[in-house]
DNA sequence: AGCTCATGTGAACGACCTTTACATGAGCCG
DNA sequence: CGGCTCATGTAAAGGTCGTTCACATGAGCT
């Protein structure tokens, strides 16, 4: 029974070492599994081979710990949104919808990141560097944002960016959080919400001016709205996002 | 000490007569000041009156009763919808936009139902009653979705319904668990979460077709896409949905 | 009047969160 | 090298919860 704990303790001697990693990456695991309610400190504590109350030291308390697990979920997102971004290459609408699809792919493969930032109850505020890094990943959407709304097309009025970027926000965040993780990917759908998020963006791209499915036989810079990526690389079948009419 | 509860206990009698009412009312009020994670079975009980092993003989467990919450919160929210949606009178765009705003009026009005139904971590497949009532609410936003996406302007490619629903859903859920409510609505915004939601509707069907912001003067049965509410109920400013482009 | 069964009680168990007093040993200073 | 100090870990204990079980109560039927 107590065997085990021995050995361990025997293995790390009486000080972890590295206490405060190890139980937020033990907290991580947990949370993947049964969500930001189900995780335990206690758990967390086992998990890394001490004592319930050695985790008090590195965590004011159990709440500590999820809002550094979100802080650090904020900066990889961060890092995943910015190198989606790519500061705009090869062209804006392209990098755009790349964004939105690494939204996506971080709320699928980080759940138990994402569910700390957005789903843990966590106030965003609690935590002066909690608040900063989720700005800072607000910002790469917002600075893409600015990027397309400096192209909207001659003639159509142009879109504050920062509307834009909550409204694209707001998209992904429904989507993810609706159908992309957990039980919520359970409700049976039409289409993946990758496909989803993608036709959602680009409609509402095309409400704001943007010629996305009709490309323009322009070119040049940057100046002709939408480059020929919007056949290649964002997928757009011929006829609208959505495919064939039907 | 314990004279409170004699009192009440006098007040009321062995039997409190009313109980899994009491239960549901006491949750309900529990849940929209501390959040379905902070809702404690024991608290309930005991702002109902009752010993902490009363509401087992109501409910088997807390997940239960919180359960019992969401299937409630999703009949109230379908009778909102459906009212807001009203059959699509007087036309069908209006409707279409107060049923996005009465989406977020529940989810603003209503935390503690919104809480329980989307962000309690209940899972919709737990009970079929509460499944169905789910569905029931979602049909509302389909439906509508079916009756906008049969107007689409003739030259342009109709788009799924379902899709259109879908998409309408996760912006609406995406404002509102994002901007609408608790310590998320601390986020400061150039712009209230309805007028933020109803830019976003606006743009998204501008780019299916809808002529949104410029009337046309037809008039008639349903067939001229946008009857003439566009600038009246809908408050959509001449120039596009965000107001002058500065 | 008496029976029955739904409904409520109290006590108890195990798990969790958190605090407190105490133990350990790594790193530094002389 | 010897000893001090302080960050880090432990055990124990108090409080809350969720849940179960044996038992109490009394409303409604016969």
């Amino acid at each position: 029974m107590s065997w085990r704990k021995e050995q361990r303790r025997a293995e790390r001697g009486y000080h972890h070492g590295n206490l405060k990693e190890a139980l937020l990456q033990a907290a991580l695991g947990l949370i993947a599994e049964k969500g930001a309610a189900g995780f335990t400190f206690a758990d967390a504590a086992r998990m890394a081979g001490v004592s319930a109350a050695a985790p008090y030291r590195h965590f004011r308390d159990r709440d500590e710990l999820l809002s550094s697990i979100a802080q650090r979920g904020f900066e990889q997102f961060e890092a995943r949104l910015s190198a989606a971004w790519d500061d705009g290459r090869p062209d804006t609408v392209t990098a755009f919808e790349r964004v939105g699809k690494a939204y996506l792919a971080f709320a699928r493969e980080e759940p138990a990141f994402y569910n700390a930032m957005f789903e843990s109850g966590v106030p965003v505020d609690a935590n002066a560097a909690l608040q900063a890094a989720s700005e800072r990943a607000f910002n790469i959407i917002r600075a893409a944002a600015e990027r397309l709304a400096a192209l909207t097309p001659p003639g159509t009025p142009r879109p504050p960016a920062m509307m834009m970027a909550l409204h694209i926000w707001s998209m992904a965040h429904g989507v993810a959080s609706l159908f992309s993780r957990g039980d919520a990917a359970r409700r049976k759908l039409p289409m993946s919400p990758d496909e989803l998020l993608e036709a959602e963006v680009l409609i509402y791209l095309r409400g704001l001016g943007f010629p996305i499915d009709r490309r323009p036989a322009t070119k040049g810079a940057e100046p002709p709205p939408v480059p020929p990526e919007a056949s290649s690389g964002s997928g757009v079948p011929p006829g609208g996002p959505w495919g064939k009419p039907k």
